[in-house]
DNA sequence: GCCGTTTTCGGCCCGACTGTTTTCAGTCG
């Protein structure tokens, strides 16, 4: 059974039960129990046939009913007969900002509407200011929301974002009003795909800062301006909220702020069960405000270890929090070399000598170069008799350029049979092989997990390069059997690829904490392919936060001794 | 629809901002 179709259904009921106008705790339990499965570590499967789904939070007698139904048939009838009383393309109205379910059913029900086009053409023709509960703001509003999600779907990448929110800050900084400023929300939880960046401010001029803020000179157009809170477009298009509270409010604030939102409605209901009373301006026992000097004090105060930002997504840190068992968390200043840099060898922009004065400029002891293997004619891949030209490069370079060790790699491509690109005699000389899918991604899942399978199996790869070949934002990763995938690297010892490019971000962090359980090892590869490339190494060691990983779970954090010998 | 050492019924996290309202519903995070 596919259990990411089961969590979809369950999360659109709950969306067509909001839009019906049914029970709001109703429409809850139904996204409750799609995030209880979403985090399930155990087999759903096997749970239902053992008939413990009822065991799980949030699963009651329906639940376990419909999941069962959809377990034996493959479908929910409940979510059928929704579908027949309200057209799923209202879902997909959803997207628009600052449009929710009660005016999407107002819409249905007076006007018939179905989709984003039918709203925003309804919007030109001026029909919706009659409505009750709607104006002309309102329907300004809609028109301005459909613009911006034709435009950008409204998200963007987490190094987009960053730039953005540098950007932001850095002209924030000059206003002497400001007395702390940092990023929260998902920038600060590091996520990969953002929808808004959200600035907190503690200040004792709220109002001053406020101004600033919005007449600063990315601002394209504000979109609420409040005491507390202000919203704007910037020119790029992204959303940036600026909140501002007083110093005294800060930590609780920012905690508040970070999120999740998940994160906090199991923090606040935690608080609750100990008596207490959680929300941005303080923890309250009674009418009594409890301080505390930053975050750090603020866990405590809950019975609960620091939870770095990074996992703060109600994914089974609380509980750890609670039992001291959080992990130690890998950091920038643990990663002692790199893999997976491209040169103009291949599709690359830079010399070999200009990557590694660059890598040990920046401090790293080994640097592993991987061009393009010869299949890959598209981006230049080696021929045998270019790499041999490289190999003697490489080792003149490194009798010339001390303190840093340049590895011979490859990133060979993974045919379709599952074997490398260049036969043996080749292959045994390499100092590591990354292995990467670049060609026929639309295998079918079985014949895509078997040719992964089988290259996993050749004693010759050393790590599998981007695994599920997704491009956040346009192109889906290949069917695979991604659980199947991790179980044969760790049965053959062989490194999975956390690849740092901001484009993928892969392997996806919500696997990587499953994978350590089972043994496997990663190493963070910018897939570099200039000198610019190389910094791109931050967001795999954030990705890698994401998923629980510590320093021994990373090769790069192994010094270069270590290194030789693993390879 | 779910849940229970206050409970099997009556709760279910909390607050800011906007717009359409004359005191609040909807949306967002």
């Amino acid at each position: 059974m596919d259990k990411n179709q089961l969590i979809e259904i369950l999360n659109k009921i709950g969306v067509l039960l909001e839009i019906k106008g049914e029970n709001p705790f109703k429409s809850k339990a139904y996204y409750n129990a799609a995030r209880t499965l979403e985090n399930l570590d155990e087999d759903i499967e096997s749970l239902i046939r053992e008939d413990r789904l009822k065991d799980l939070k949030g699963i009651g007698d329906a639940l376990n009913k419909k999941i069962i139904e959809y377990y034996t048939t493959g479908r929910i009838e409940y979510y059928e007969s929704l579908k027949a009383e309200l057209p799923e393309s209202l879902l997909e109205i959803m997207n628009v900002p600052g449009i929710g379910p009660k005016k999407i059913g107002v819409l249905y029900r007076q006007l018939g509407i179905k989709n984003i086009g039918e709203l925003e053409y309804a919007c030109i023709e001026n029909r919706l200011i009659e409505l009750p509960g709607f104006g002309e703001k309102t329907q300004k509003k809609f028109l301005d929301g459909i613009m911006q999600y034709k435009k950008y779907q409204g998200k963007y990448l987490y190094s987009e974002a960053y730039g953005q929110a540098e950007e932001i800050l850095s002209y924030l900084k000059s206003c002497k009003d400001i007395i702390n400023i940092e990023v929260a929300g998902s920038l600060r939880r590091k996520r990969e795909i953002i929808r808004d960046v959200d600035i907190l401010v503690s200040s004792s001029k709220p109002q001053e800062v406020m101004d600033i803020f919005l007449n600063g000179p990315y601002v394209r157009e504000t979109i609420a301006a409040g005491e507390t809170k202000s919203s704007i477009y910037t020119r790029y298009g992204i959303q940036v909220d600026l909140r501002v509270i007083g110093p005294e409010e800060y930590p609780y604030a920012l905690q508040y702020f970070t999120g999740s939102k998940e994160h906090n409605v199991a923090m606040r209901h935690r608080s609750k069960e100990m008596g207490l009373k959680m929300n941005e301006y303080g923890l309250f026992r009674g009418e009594e405000n409890i301080q505390v000097k930053d975050e750090v004090e603020l866990y405590k105060m809950l019975g609960l270890d620091f939870i770095p930002p990074e996992l703060r997504e109600d994914m089974g840190e609380i509980e750890a929090a609670a039992n001291h068992s959080l992990p130690y968390l890998i950091s920038d200043k643990d990663i002692k070399g790199i893999f997976h840099v491209h040169t103009i060898y291949s599709d690359g922009k830079a010399t070999i000598e200009e990557i590694a004065y660059k890598a040990k400029e920046l401090g790293y002891e080994y640097i592993g170069i991987t061009d393009h293997s010869q299949s890959a004619f598209y981006a230049g891949g080696l021929k045998e008799e270019d790499l041999l030209r490289q190999w003697d490069e490489i080792d003149h370079l490194n009798e010339m350029i001390g303190g840093v060790k340049i590895l011979k790699g490859i990133e060979s491509d993974i045919l379709i049979d599952g074997s490398l690109d260049y036969p043996e005699e080749l292959l045994k000389r390499f100092d590591f092989i990354i292995g990467s899918v670049h060609s026929n991604f639309g295998l079918s899942e079985y014949n895509m997990t078997e040719r992964i399978v089988k290259a996993l199996q050749n004693p010759y790869l050393t790590i599998l390069g981007h695994p599920t070949g997704r491009l956040l934002l346009s192109r889906e990763g290949y069917k695979l059997d991604i659980k199947r995938v991790i179980d044969e690297a760790a049965r053959n010892n062989k490194i999975i690829e956390i690849n740092a490019n901001p484009y993928r971000l892969d392997m996806d962090w919500r696997m990587l904490k499953i994978a350590k359980e089972k043994g496997v090892r990663f190493a963070i590869g910018p897939d570099a392919h200039n000198i610019e490339g190389l910094k791109d190494v931050k967001y795999g060691v954030g990705i890698a936060r994401k998923g629980w990983l510590e320093p021994q779970d990373v090769i790069n954090c192994m010094d270069m001794e270590d290194i030789i010998k693993l390879f």
